[in-house]
DNA sequence: ATATAAATTGACACCGGTATCATTACACAA
DNA sequence: TTGTGTAATGATACCGGTGTCAATTTATAT
């Protein structure tokens, strides 16, 4: 029979996905009114809506995102950036991220890179070249580098990053206040009566623990308490570097009574550390962390940390960016940027030990 | 100026990325040929190579992968899909994975999924059919469903599944070997003159729970040694079950001198539920755990537990399941699928308290 | 030099969608 | 009833690649 002579209402051959011309053949109308159907376009009569609607249910239909994908010059795909050693740090932001991209018919491609490597920039340029990746969500600690900030703009890449220091306008930023969070530490160690205070800083280069550092310090100050050089490590934000910190700070000759570590990893290094030493913990030394990893309930004792929600991160990242791409830059303006970390006091604090 | 009249070596316009016919214009050939030199096509001239290869360095062009993928009907996509709480074992997998993908072109997409929900498969499927993904890695625990393979098998979907008990041919399969990670658990308790000891289990519904269960008590026995029912608790993978499992054994009359839990998260709730109870570890109980989570190095005491490779296990998947998707049986075959996880003996297994 | 085979190359249709713009159908006012 | 404006629809080109197959060039054999 002669493919011209085809009726409609006959079925794409079995096996074969459903195209956009099989639903206009069936419904009788032209591929176009099926896009316009596809894509919610105004400008559809109802009762050809309903026919095209019914046909693409019958039919099992979902539209070629390649094809779509060609025709928009988009590849509905979106990136997540990052060189994070905290592995639930990224799973946390990958399912806040995954709740928005899912409902819009967005997909989160994953890409891993290595800070220490000089061709970082490049490599993450090129990726982008490379996929036609929609926009990328930056997670710290690249997220603070402003000179790759510079060539996603360069290239017309929408991003959101995700920072502890504001570093760009309210539509490409999820800030979460870490200067407050750390005030609120600095607080409750006073509060607790502690006056010979530890401190772990993060690595050097990096923006955020050079904050975290500044607001502690400032806080301490405010109330008179000073934080001694020889009170202040520097760690590498890693567990080991904890272990190294704590034994520098626990073997000096006056040792402090509590230790706020800036992150959560190197706050259990700290911990091990102690227990090793025979300290108790909190009675002899208070632990503050930061981050609440999931290790940081399933140690013994429980780590006090802050929250960073960085789930809820992911998520109005993703919406901001969803925005930009759709180029509804009020909308992106619009998202909550700010999130405020809180405390969570589990059981590493207490008063110091020497204190009447 | 007529566009007919543009001459040959005319660069597109600024902004505007090349395409292929840019290309090949300024190549002097068509645009069939510059894709056969994408493409590593053979019958291409050693002059035209050369010359199309440099016009591609100058114009810093590479291929728009949604048209690529439009007209080979691939996506140059893949999946991962788990249902895991464990974040490290979900990012080292990844890590695995894009060594092998990006090398090749491909990328990685994240399709968490939860494994209560009873439309659990349908929306993989439904995933799979939308995305077009090419091939999709499962983890365990999801990757032991065989009704999934068979609903991703009748969409033609590649696949290639990490389980811990052959369920599947060598090409579709990387196994790490649970029976023999188990039985040396069970030797070197054995060895180090436990008698009074206890397990604790994961949960009913999988088969590599029962799996280890099963070899456990098997080598046990071997041993002449019984595992007394009382000795057995049935947890969750979390930590909070480990927690009460461990309330359970260490509560009992006659508690063991020593627990294998079926993974880490719950190895390290039973090492705080000792520790609580002022149980001293090693010294008063010994405890091996599963997985090898970076939890498991950075408690106190280290744990004692087996090493799965999960890195290893990401890239020799991938590597499988991009021969399938070129239909390289054979290859896909050929990739090493067996696995030995490794004890990794630290600090929480010593000789039982009791012993004379 | 000539016939023939093999390698190289390009013209053109096609993958499955969307954009543009012209055409048709319909509602309502005159 | 007819004219007019607007909503609905479709014809056709196009997005940027690849497949097919015929045409051309080059190599080999006689």
């Amino acid at each position: 029979m002669n493919p011209t002579q085809e009726q409609i209402g006959e079925k794409p051959a079995i096996g074969k996905k459903a195209t956009i011309s099989d639903v206009a053949r069936l419904a009788g109308v032209s591929k176009k009114t099926v896009s316009r159907v596809i894509n919610n376009e105004p400008n559809v009569g109802a009762k050809t809506l309903s026919k095209v609607k019914k046909v693409i249910e019958d039919l099992d239909y979902s539209p070629n995102p390649q094809a779509r994908g060609l025709a928009f010059s988009r590849s509905f795909l979106l990136a997540m950036i990052y060189d994070n050693p905290n592995a639930s740090f990224i799973t946390e932001a990958m399912y806040g991220a995954l709740s928005q991209c899912r409902p819009n018919g967005y997909e989160l491609v994953v890409h891993p890179c290595d800070a220490t490597q000089a061709s970082l920039h490049d490599e993450i340029i090129n990726f982008i070249r490379r996929t036609k990746i929609d926009g990328v969500i930056l997670l710290p600690p690249i997220s603070e580098s402003d000179e790759l900030i510079a060539k996603l703009k360069a290239i017309q890449c929408h991003y959101v990053r995700l920072v502890s220091v504001v570093a760009d306008d309210i539509a490409h930023m999820i800030h979460f206040n870490d200067r407050e969070a750390v005030t609120n530490i600095a607080d409750h160690l006073i509060s607790l009566g502690h006056k010979d205070i530890g401190f772990i800083k993060g690595p050097t280069n990096s923006k955020s623990a050079a904050e975290r550092h500044e607001a502690f310090r400032h806080t301490l100050e405010e109330n008179g308490i000073q934080l001694a050089s020889h009170h202040i490590a520097t760690g590498a934000n890693t567990f080991q570097s904890g272990v190294d910190c704590a034994a520098q700070l626990l073997k000096s000759d006056n040792p402090p009574t509590a230790i706020f570590a800036s992150n959560d990893e190197m706050a259990i290094g700290v911990m091990v550390t102690a227990q090793k030493m025979g300290i108790k913990i909190p009675s002899e030394l208070t632990i503050i962390g930061f981050d609440d990893n999931p290790q940081a309930s399933k140690v013994w004792p429980a780590l006090t940390t802050v929250n960073l929600q960085v789930r809820e991160m992911g998520k109005l990242a993703t919406q901001k960016l969803l925005a930009l791409c759709n180029n509804n830059f009020d909308m992106a303006k619009s998202v909550n940027s700010e999130l405020l970390p809180t405390l969570i006091q589990r059981e590493t604090t207490a008063p110091p030990h020497n204190s009447k």
